[in-house]
DNA sequence: GACAAAAGCGACAGCGTTGTCATGCTGCTG
DNA sequence: CAGCAGCATGACAACGCTGTCGCTTTTGTC
């Protein structure tokens, strides 16, 4: 029940609300020794700003709002996905004196738009950090833009327009393929995931990019389409396996395919990883509660999300490179080193 | 960039902005002519009221805060249990016009005290929303108790003073423990959760009054320790059917060990559920993707949260069983009758 | 040591609401 | 029809802070 204002703080520090002011808002042309009286008071008093006060008087809110995809239909994997995203941004939030909002937004409902514009109205964030998959969908992106609010978007795929941060997926694909190598694979497969999704085509890329940076050949056999459903996992794999001279490890371009993999691995009584080396991509919570737990690439979403923050709040535009954030290899179980021919 | 103010609103309806606020809020003594008159002027002119204003004018915060155990790592997937809980009470925040503030809290950090304190002290949230297992930890109830700011406890356990929202997990509990004794199994193994989350005492013993209600002998060797982690089903699946007359059933006091459980009884070759039926507690989203889907106890966590979201913002104490939200039993795929032997 | 420039500080007016109180009007009572 | 309660409304002062501007000092320069 603090109800110490600024005018506690002046009559103690025996100076004006505005030098208190100053003081607290770290504002020169305070003499050091009025700066430390000012500074005993509020300690002494436990002084704590009003932020309405605050933002009433300066025209701005001191809030983020990050909107993501609801969970709610979807499974589990964006729930640690969302979770991190929080994570992350609140601490630049914090770190800053801002707060943060959450605004869960379910794209199937009809009036998601409304909703976030109704939002967006209400409590004026100074900016907007807007997930994937709703990242890339225009009509998000337009409700946002029109409501004159900055707005950030995580891994917005091809259509990059305006600020983002996301993960270089062709560097993290080439240092998978690479790693793979390092074990000492050298017939190392592909697994596509659905044309649509742009950041399949740069995972292609940087697999190949891993190939060459490790001196092996590309075969065009080794690379099959898939449609990033389990489903076309297990295809891929059996039509893989079928091969005269069968890739010892397979590299998919994301977990649900790589978790077909496993299973139709399983089925021809194909022991991962002492046979096979699986790798996948994304890290959905699925990877590390299968068995094998999978091998794959993690983006760093609280550094993601951790630096759309400071993107807004430090109102900073940023080369392209800060804005590319590395993401990491997980090595878990379905991945061992090529056993040697006997 | 809505400088709209209430100004503007009362220039256009031709009354005075005491009239519009008083329209704004609701209150009475206003002709309905001019209701209406207001009314049409906020539509026409898209008026929001500002929250800062409306927060210093009224000396509120029209804040919430959620405060929750940092499911910290990507490993944890109890970050399930978090999202609905934020859900639930969003909603119930939003409807009032309130907004959310979250607040993951990581107990293992000595800051962690000391940084909810500055959270209160800072956004000034006319409530808290204390999610387990943080509402069973005396320093950190006594720490909000201490802000005198209204505090809603989560399923607080044994020591509940003061408000709280709680599923009857003892019941639930023992419900399942019956049902599983129902489908003929007689050696029904337990998996303890983490020592500190206090609902884990409760299922324990509602598995023990389970077990007396269905006319069977407690075996202490089927009482195994987990600590809410997969590993630890992994584990403590391992120890149990390693025993020399092990169980046909298990249930696991929360669903990441049942997970586990399922992972090793994989490994080990027990068919679920035809060898060994497995239950577990929480239904977070993994529980139906995982195959055998689970059977499990599903906590009703948004309407939890909701009403406790309620419990705050409309300032209601509400009886006893107001605030006891019953659990269900989930039937999947891991029970299954206990097969005749030969 | 004179003078300009800069530093240090305070008075006061907002910021957009709500609360308080005064005022005029309406309708009812006797 | 006087008198009065109560309804409808408005004027104006908070709420706690920052921005602007002006007044004193201090500092720097030749």
């Amino acid at each position: 029940m603090s109800k110490i204002t600024i005018t506690d703080v002046a009559r103690r520090a025996n100076v004006s609300i505005k030098t208190v002011s100053r003081v607290v808002n770290g504002e020169p042309n305070v003499r050091d020794g009025t700066r430390e009286r000012v500074q005993q008071a509020i300690l002494d008093l436990d002084y704590r700003p009003n932020p309405s006060a605050r933002s009433l008087a300066t025209q701005r809110s001191y809030l983020v709002a990050l909107i993501y995809d609801d969970p709610d239909a979807y499974e589990a994997p964006s729930c640690g996905y969302v979770v991190n995203l929080q994570q992350g941004l609140l601490s630049a939030c914090n770190a800053r004196g801002f707060d943060l909002l959450i605004h869960p937004a379910n794209y199937r409902d009809s009036k998601a738009l409304e909703n976030i514009a109704k939002m967006i109205a209400h409590a004026r964030p100074e900016g907007v950090v807007l997930a994937a998959p709703l990242s890339n969908m225009p009509d998000v992106v337009a409700t946002i833009e029109d409501s004159g609010t900055r707005l950030i978007r995580l891994s917005p795929g091809a259509c990059a327009t305006g600020q983002f941060v996301e993960t270089d997926d062709a560097e993290a694909a080439q240092a998978m393929t690479s790693y793979l190598a390092s074990l000492g694979h050298r017939r190392i497969a592909f697994v596509r995931g659905h044309a649509k999704h742009s950041a399949v085509q740069l995972r292609l890329s940087g697999y190949k990019a891993g190939l060459r940076a490790s001196g092996l050949n590309l075969d065009p056999a080794l690379i099959v389409d898939g449609d990033n459903s389990i489903a076309s996992g297990e295809d891929a794999a059996a039509q893989l396996l079928a091969l005269e001279q069968p890739p010892t490890a397979v590299f998919a371009a994301n977990d649900d395919m790589a978790a077909g993999i496993l299973r139709t691995a399983s089925r021809f009584g194909v022991n991962v990883p002492d046979q096979l080396s699986v790798a996948g991509f994304d890290d959905i919570s699925l990877a590390q509660q299968i068995y094998p737990a999978l091998t794959t690439v993690r983006q760093p979403l609280r550094a993601i999300a951790y630096r759309a923050g400071e993107m807004i709040i430090d109102d900073v535009q940023g080369t392209h490179e800060d804005n590319v954030i590395p993401a990491e290899i997980v090595v878990r179980e379905s991945t061992a080193p090529l056993a040697r021919k006997h």
